[in-house]
DNA sequence: AGAATATCCTACTATGTCAATAGAGATTTA
DNA sequence: TAAATCTCTATTGACATAGTAGGATATTCT
């Protein structure tokens, strides 16, 4: 069987949070071109394109054409948060379809208005929702300045 | 492009979870068949075979063969945590790709800026493993019967 | 013992998503 | 107008997921 992992973001998604990092950190300055932003963080060029449009309709990036194009933030780092950019990416934050809230599912369990698993899981999400929507660029922004200092590493952690 | 999912239990983690409420409803009496749970809880029947196979190699659940066969519970309803059947059946419990070794290697971006992603990713992923650790099969058949009774239902919520 | 019933085991397959690529089009600057 | 850059749509290959198939093995009942 193949490799099964739970409540994980999609590369996809992964890579929205880097690129927007990017540009967080050069918010107001001038653009920063895809180019720089798949070198920067080896994201692949084309698919890093997709991914930044995307952004764009989302309203937290905007971008200029043309010779000296790019992309920046459309709005400041703090009023974008990370839910959003999720939600907007990949599409529901849920651990199953039934307790999300823009793309529901009912799900085959016989009650779901008695069903005990969806109850639970509801709480679930409840804590991923409350703190992605509580995380920002801003956020990412003020972290990766903190640990670009010598000796201040973010302690490993294993699951 | 298809739906996308973030932060998702797979079908196989959230039939466990029935299954083993089904079992939790049932501890204490006598083994309950596949075919039970199967229709009890819409699993198909094949499916459900091999799920409950796996709880079994977890140690979450034990099972006799032959014509009065069947499954139990091999622990206590308060001693099988949700974090640890979620893990078993589908794998890590874990928000990005830098904790699973399988995308480390294709995600090799050098910089703090992965490490920002990951400091705060740390976070959400605290948030539902605490949870999860907390949350067990008890937890479960407390809720379903809090449920069962009329006039109980779990009120919608939106976030 | 033998039939019936249930779990156990292993392999297989269809489907859909994901990640990435391709290439032509639109726009801006110099 | 040429070069650079974003924009859009289609497609592809790989792979995980959900489910199926079928025989092997163990237990019970008669």
């Amino acid at each position: 069987m193949g490799i099964l992992e739970a409540m994980k973001l999609s590369v996809r998604g992964e890579y929205a949070l880097r690129a927007l990092l990017v540009l967080g950190l050069h918010y107001g300055e001038n653009v920063v071109q895809i180019q720089t932003i798949s070198q920067e963080q080896r994201i692949p060029k084309k698919f890093l394109e997709q991914i930044l449009n995307d952004l764009k309709r989302l309203g937290a990036v905007e971008s200029k054409r043309g010779v000296h194009g790019g992309y920046r933030l459309a709005r400041p780092p703090e009023n974008i948060t990370l839910a959003s950019v999720v939600r907007h990416v990949e599409g529901a934050i849920a651990p199953v379809s039934c307790v999300s809230e823009r793309f529901y599912e009912r799900c085959t369990c016989p009650d779901e208005a008695r069903c005990a698993i969806r109850d639970v899981m509801k709480e679930v999400r409840e804590a991923v929702v409350k703190l992605m929507d509580r995380l920002t660029v801003a956020d990412l922004c003020e972290r990766a300045r903190r640990l670009a200092k010598p000796g201040n590493e973010a302690m490993d952690f294993v699951i």
